[in-house]
DNA sequence: AACTCGTGGTG
DNA sequence: TCACCAAGAGT
C-alpha cells in the first residue's frame, strides 16, 4: 500500500477529537492554526475556546481593540501572532470584503500565515492539494525516508516541502495533511517513538538502518543571553505605575511596570544612578527588593535576570496612576502575572 | 539568511 | 538540571 493510503486508514481509526475538527469554517480553522503555531495541543485549547467565544466571527475580532486581543492571548506567547490575527482580521473585513480568502495563494498574504498555516487552511477547508510541513512532518519523513539534510535549513525546507507535495498527490488533502500530523505526534514521536505497533514500520528507512534517534537533523544555532530586569513597582495603597511596551522587541504591546534594563547585575546604589530616579518625585524614596534572589525568566534566546523594586510613596504627581483593582485589564508578560500574584497574597 | 519571538512539557 | 521540542512566521 502506498505511503498516503497508509496513513489515511491509520487516520480513520486513530484521529484526535479535537474542536475545530468539528467544523471547515476557514475563520474556526485560521484561529487554531495560529494559536497550535509552535504551541502543543493541550496549551492551545482553552485558548481556542475563548477566541470562539469571544469572537465568533472574523467581524467580531476585527472590530475589537488590540489591547483586548492581546489581553484573550496573555499567557500563550509569541505575542506578534495575535497582533498579526487581529491585523488580519481587519484587513479581511475592509479589504476583502469580509469573504476569507479560499486559495493557498491567497492566504499566504494574511499577516502571519506561512506557507504552513496557509497549506493548513487550504487542505482541510478548501480540498487543495497543498502539503503541510510542520515539525510533525519533518520528523515522520526524515525518519521513514532517511534524510538527515537539517530540517532547519534553506535546503532541507526545500527539499522536505518538495516531497511532501510529491507524496500528497494522490491523496485526500484534507485528511492526509492532518494524518501525517497526527501520526507523527502519536507514534512516531521525538523521544520513544512507537515502531513496534508503526503501520510505516515496513517501509521505514531509518528503522531499518537503526537511525531512529539520529533523525530528523537540526543545526543548533541558539546562544543565550542573560540581561538584567529591573522593575520599579511604586506602590501608594491604591494605584501604580504600569507602561506599555514599544518597539519590535520581546512582549511588544504589552504592559509592564517600569523597567530597568542593565546588561550586569545591579545593587540598589547603582539602580539609583539611573535617569528614572533623577529629576522627578521618586529621588530620596524609599525603596525595598521584593525578591532577594532573582527570578530567572528563561526564553528560547534570553534568561532574564529579573528584580523587583517597590516603592511605597503617597507623593505622584507627573505620572499616570493605574488602580490595582483594574491592574487585570491590562495584557501582561507571564512574568508580571507571576509576580501580581505573588505580591497580591502578601 | 541568520536572528528573534514565549511559555510549558518531556526525559 | 538541562537540552530539546511544540500544527512557524517575520524581518
Amino acid at each position: 500500500m502506498e505511503f498516503y493510503k497508509i496513513l489515511e486508514m491509520w487516520y480513520l481509526n486513530n484521529q484526535r477529537n479535537l474542536p475545530w475538527r468539528n467544523s471547515s469554517n476557514p475563520y474556526f480553522i485560521w484561529l487554531s492554526e495560529i494559536i497550535l503555531q509552535q504551541t502543543r495541543i493541550q496549551q492551545g485549547l482553552d485558548y481556542y475556546k475563548v477566541f470562539t467565544e469571544h469572537y465568533p466571527t472574523v467581524q467580531d475580532l476585527a472590530n475589537a481593540s488590540e489591547d483586548e486581543v492581546l489581553k484573550d492571548w496573555q499567557g500563550l506567547g509569541y505575542y506578534s501572532r495575535a497582533r498579526n490575527l487581529h491585523f488580519s482580521a481587519q484587513y479581511i473585513c475592509n479589504e476583502l470584503n469580509g469573504k476569507f480568502p479560499t486559495t493557498y495563494k491567497e492566504l499566504l498574504k494574511l499577516k502571519g500565515v506561512g506557507d504552513y498555516t496557509a497549506s493548513a487552511i487550504a487542505s482541510i477547508c478548501f480540498n487543495e492539494k497543498t502539503a503541510v510541513v510542520d515539525g510533525n512532518v519533518y520528523r515522520v519523513l526524515s525518519r521513514y525516508f532517511n534524510i538527515d539534510i537539517p530540517i532547519n535549513s534553506p535546503k532541507g525546507i526545500k527539499y522536505f516541502k518538495e516531497l511532501a507535495q510529491e507524496l500528497i498527490q494522490n491523496a485526500n488533502p484534507k485528511n492526509y495533511n492532518q494524518a501525517i500530523m497526527d501520526f507523527g505526534s502519536m507514534v512516531c514521536k521525538p523521544q520513544n517513538p512507537t515502531c513496534e505497533t508503526c503501520v510505516l514500520a515496513d517501509g521505514c528507512m531509518a528503522k531499518a538502518k537503526n537511525l531512529i534517534n539520529s533523525l530528523p537533523v537540526k543545526e543548533k544555532k541558539l546562544k543565550v543571553k542573560n540581561k538584567f530586569f529591573n522593575f520599579i513597582v511604586i506602590d501608594n495603597g491604591e494605584s501604580t505605575i504600569i507602561e506599555k511596551r514599544t518597539g519590535n522587541g520581546i512582549w511588544k504591546n504589552l504592559y509592564q511596570f517600569p523597567l530597568i534594563e542593565t546588561n550586569e547585575p545591579v545593587n540598589q546604589e547603582t539602580l539609583f544612578q539611573h535617569d528614572f530616579f533623577k529629576n522627578n518625585e521618586f529621588k530620596n524614596v524609599d525603596i525595598s527588593l521584593f525578591n532577594s534572589e532573582p527570578w530567572i525568566h528563561k526564553l528560547t534566546h534570553q534568561h532574564l535576570h529579573t528584580h523587583f523594586w517597590i516603592i511605597n510613596t503617597n507623593n505622584i504627581k507627573n505620572f499616570e496612576l493605574t488602580a490595582w483593582k483594574n491592574i487585570d485589564d491590562y495584557a501582561v508578560p507571564k512574568l508580571i502575572h507571576n509576580f501580581l500574584e505573588e505580591y497580591k497574597s502578601k
